[in-house]
Parts: structure tokens; sequence; C-alpha cells
DNA sequence: CTGTTAGCGCGTTCAG
DNA sequence: CTGAACGCGCTAACAG
């Protein structure tokens, strides 16, 4: 079937080593007799067997993603910087989608692991309802990163998340600058990041005195197909409420289905109620009224999660990143028309 | 390091054999052995190195997936039919993106090929640009299947494609047959099923006698960041020949593009001007006025092609298949109301 | 500069 | 039912 170095070695009349050495340039061989193998392995079409190769290194340059599915293109994003950086490295991604379940996501987890990647990049990963025990074994034993993850103190597994807080605070600050005081608050189910960011939204109102627990929604899965449509059809009731001037979302996807619920029950946006968005997809750019939203930078986030891991893997050291995101104001956000 | 067969052996007083016995339940182990043994896995953490234990058996339970980039949700949601598929069959998912370049595109070829996978599926391949021999040379070699290739004549690669002609011919049926004739075409640069559709536009144009060569204009990339944007600026101009009373484009990036630049130009959609785009990515549907589209069932490209490439995988055979698509007709199309 | 050899971790004969 | 030995394709000493 396929062309083994010793095919090579037999076509170019050499031994198994020489053949080694030209190919991984890292032994002198002389000039004619590299000519000769390398005509060998042209002839042959000989690739390398990274498989065997790496048994041997006791090493391996591929490194497992999971991530809890494609259909928001907040993950497609951030695979796309994960996957530029480690193309750079000559490293490979295997990857794995974990359905919004924890159940799936461990097993990802151990199947990748048994797939002998270096290392693991876990997108907002699902510790609260992964059994805590889980990712302690492990993060001596695998190289681990997660992406927008808030609940494990687990040293030894990096961290680069996006300042939730910091981006709830932001869109609070602005909304609440501009008169809004009854903000509701759209989150989904089964993601540590929602957790944070309702945190930090009850933070920010309490401060304020402006807090109304009520004002707190989930709409379930919250990276799904369904995920807009759910959104959209929730809000019908819940924006009958006409106290409530403003939204904020925990992600684009809901934020469009806040706007979807207004245009069919003619709520006017901005003007009659303000929506921010989370994430920055490119979605929101697209739609009309654009959506204001909060960048995470999701191709940074990716690449920077990359690099902590190659980092991790090859020095051991792990370092716990959070970095900033940024406001971005566009269609759907207007001072508070109501007093 | 990481808990081997030996380890595990030596712990429960057993010969490496019989590990792999009670590890892969393929041979009779006596019962209080198979306990020990179970308690020595359980004890050393033990994962079976698949790479070693593929390595021995020569085969490979990964496959590789090569993608022209993720931006376009048409990419994420196929890869999803593909990861759905495999992952029921225990295989696994090698993704590389190529980056719209056909060089890169053979780069990740050999690369996922080097890693040792057993099969690959290449989502709109280059397969104009690539190098004619490079695919040809590997076919026998290598399982291959190609989603969305309309190009190369390869009897050993399976082939899952939309059936790209109908669904352009449906389109236009429908925009003609609501009395439509100048019809602008919009498609991109490097990439076979651009140029399919074209030839489609081209043939039922002249059947009817109402193909203007001027009407058939690119983009540039079409699967990019920017291709949106890119579209809305290039229509600009474009859309100013009034006499143009439809659009056709070859994805529904383009198609929002063209909405964008309409927006911008005050053009009345559909009033003044139908449009209508190709896939049915959920983007469509967020946006006002939804977009008509060709829906191409992106999962079921996706899951098709991974079982058709097990298939090639296990018997050798394979097949072409041509799959269906549909219009879906939303609020982006109307009469034509100029004569 | 080059060839020989010993494993990497595992599954699988073949003997017991 | 179980163990010893071989080899998958490759790299890394060690000899020449």
């Amino acid at each position: 079937m396929r062309a083994t170095i010793h095919d090579v070695a037999q076509k170019a009349g050499v031994s198994v080593a020489t053949v080694s050495r030209v190919v991984n340039g890292n032994y002198p061989v002389r000039e004619e007799t590299r000519q000769r193998v390398n005509a060998a392995i042209k002839a042959l079409q000989y690739v390398p067997n990274m498989q065997a190769r790496e048994l041997n290194m006791r090493c391996s340059s591929s490194i497992g993603v999971v991530v809890p599915g494609l259909y928001n293109m907040f993950f497609a994003e951030v695979i796309d910087g994960i996957e530029d950086y480690l193309h750079r490295g000559s490293y490979s991604l295997l990857l794995c989608c974990a359905k919004n379940d924890p159940r799936q996501e461990m097993q990802c987890v151990t199947d990748l692991m048994s797939r002998n990647v270096s290392g693991i990049i876990v997108i907002s990963p699902n510790t609260e309802q992964v059994a805590p025990a889980f990712y302690e074994q492990l993060q001596q034993r695998l190289a681990m990163v997660f992406i927008n993850s808030y609940t494990a103190q687990l040293p030894d597994v990096s961290l680069v998340n996006d300042d939730a807080r910091s981006g709830v605070r932001q869109a609070l600050a602005w909304l609440t600058g501009h008169g809004h005081r009854r903000i509701l608050f759209v989150r989904g189910d089964h993601s540590d990041s929602y957790r944070v960011k309702e945190q930090a939204y009850v933070e920010f109102m309490t401060e304020n005195g402006w807090l109304h627990r009520e004002d707190i929604v989930s709409v379930g899965e919250g990276n799904g197909t369904m995920t807009v449509d759910h959104t959209a059809r929730r809000m019908q009731s819940v924006l009958s409420d006409r106290s409530l001037t403003a939204v904020l979302c925990c992600n684009d996807l809901m934020g469009v289905g806040v706007l979807a619920a207004c245009r069919k029950l003619g709520i006017q946006v901005p003007q009659e109620l303000s929506v921010i968005g989370y994430d920055n997809i490119s979605l929101g750019n697209f739609i009309t009224p654009q959506l204001t939203t909060v960048d995470q930078h999701m191709f940074r986030l990716g690449s920077r999660a990359a690099e902590l891991l190659i980092e991790r893997i090859t020095t051991g050291v792990c370092h716990q990143l959070l970095l900033d995101n940024q406001l971005v104001l566009r269609e759907t956000t207007a001072d508070c028309r109501r007093s």
C-alpha cells in the first residue's frame, strides 16, 4: 500500500537510517546520497508516517479541541484562531463536538486523550456540570486550556477568558448612563459564562439599587439551531412588560432573537427598546438595525489559547489570561425615552 | 508519565497479552483475572494508546476534513453533519483550513496523509487550481470524498454534490416565471461551484435568448470575512443599471451583501429588485427582509459524505451522489414590476 | 558520512 | 485460559 521508509531505503540502496536523516535533515548526508534518496522518495511518493514517528519520539503534534457545537458562529471564529496559530507550529487539530452535553464533553476529552493528543483546548467547558473530579484528575497528565471557563480553580490548567464582568458592566454603564433603569437580562442554560454574566449584572444593578430579580430570564439552550427562535418566542410574553426599556443578552444569537420578537410585537428598536448582544459575531453586522454588542475578539481568544497550550506543552508553565473586550455601539441602542 | 499496557500488566501480575485481551474483549479471560486487570487499569488511569494500536493494526480511525475556511457558516454546518456521522462510528475528525488557497489545500491533504488518516473529505475543493495530477495520483492510495466538486473525473473519488444546475434553474425559473428578464448573476473567484452555477445560468438564459454577458459579475473571494462588504461595495456601481430587476447570487453571503447595497442605494427589495441567495445558512432567516434562497441541506451534505467515506474505506466502493435542493421563497422575491 | 540495532505501545500469532 | 515473541514505521544511539 503506502510506501514505508524501508521501501525508500531499498530503492535508493541505502539504510533506513539514511533515509530518516535526509527526511529530517538533522544529520550530515553526502550530497549524492541525498539525491538518490530524494529521487526514491519522489518515485514512491513516500510520505512519512507521523504516527510511527511520534510513537517513537513519545510526543504528538496533534491537539484536541472540544466545542459545544458549531452552530453559533462564535465557535467557528474561535476555532479559526486556534487553527491559524497551530498551523504555523505544524500542529494539527482534532475537533470534537460535545453537543452542549456535559457527558459528551467528558467523552470527547477521553477520546482525544486516547488519540494521544499532546493537549486539549475546551471552549466554554461545562465545568459546573462535569463531574468535579474529572478535570482535576486530568490536569497533571494532560496539558489543557479552557476558553471562557469561570468555575474551576485548577492550578495546572491555563485559562483564556473574556473579561465577562467588564463586558457586562460596560454595557450596563452605557445603558444606565443613557437613562435606562429596567434592563432585562437574557441568558441561557448550561454554561458557566452565563452565570458569570448574570453575577456581574446582579452586582451592578444592586450597587445602584435597580435590581429586579424578575428581570432575569433564561431562554434554554443558548447555542443551538433553535436559540434565535426560542428567544423570540420567549420574548413575546416577557416584553409585554412595557416598563422594560432595554435588554442585555448573553450572546448575539439571543440578541437577534430579541430583535425578531420586537419586529413581531411592533416595538421600535432603539426608540422604544435598546438591545445589546454579546460576542460580536458577524451576524450582528448584517441585520437591520445593526446590533450593538460586546466584542470578544474571538479570533484572538482562539489564537491566544493555542499559544498558551503550546507553552504549557513545551515548558509546563501555565497562565490565566483575562482578555479585554469592547462595547461596539451600533444601531440598537439609544437614550431612554421614558422616565 | 502516562501508564502503558506494561504498567498495567505488571501491576495486575499478568502479561501484556492478557491486558490487551480484557481491554478489547476479543478473547476469553478468566473472570478473576479480568477483575484484577480492570482494577489495575482503574488504579493507573490507563488509557490505551490508539496511535500504537493503529500503527500495529495498520489502520486508522481518524479522518481528515479540508475546508476553505470557517467564516461562511456553510462550512460549519457541513462539518457538523460530518462530525455527527463520524462520531457514531467512533471515528475522529482532523480539521484543516486551506484559507481559500489551492497551495494550502494540497498542503493540508499531504499533512493529513502523513498523519495517517484513513480518508479525507474535501469541501469545495479547488480542483481547477490544484495541480491536476495531484488528486489523480492520490485517489488510489487514499480514500477521498469531495463535497461540491464539479471538475474532476476521478473514478476512485466519491462525490457528494449539490445539484447546482437544478438549484440555479429553479431560481431562474421562478424569476423568469414572474416576469424578470434582466437577472444579474453574482459569483466569486476560485471555486468550481461558481463556475458550474455560472454555466447553468448561461445555459438557461441562452435557451430563452435573454443572456447579457455583462450581467455576470464576480465579487472576488466568496467565503471570506470581507465577502459581504465587498459584494455590497461592488454592487453600488453595478446596480446603477436600473434595467436589472433581479439578482441571483452564488451564496448567501453575497446575497446579504446585495441587500446591504440596496439599503444604501434606496432600492426597495423586493418591490424594485428581487434577490435570491444560495445555501440557506441561518443568516438568511435572521435578516430583514428574509432572504429567498436555495437550500442545500448542508448537514445532510456532510453526513452523506462521511457515510460514503466510511464505505469507501471499508469496502473500496465509491459513489457519485447528486443531492436535490430546494428553492425557499421568503421575502426578497416578487413579481417583476417593470416591462 | 553511513549501516545496524533497539525500542516506542500495542495486537496477534503460536505454544503451552 | 495465559505468556513469550514478533512486527507495525520510525528515530536515536552506537559502531564503523
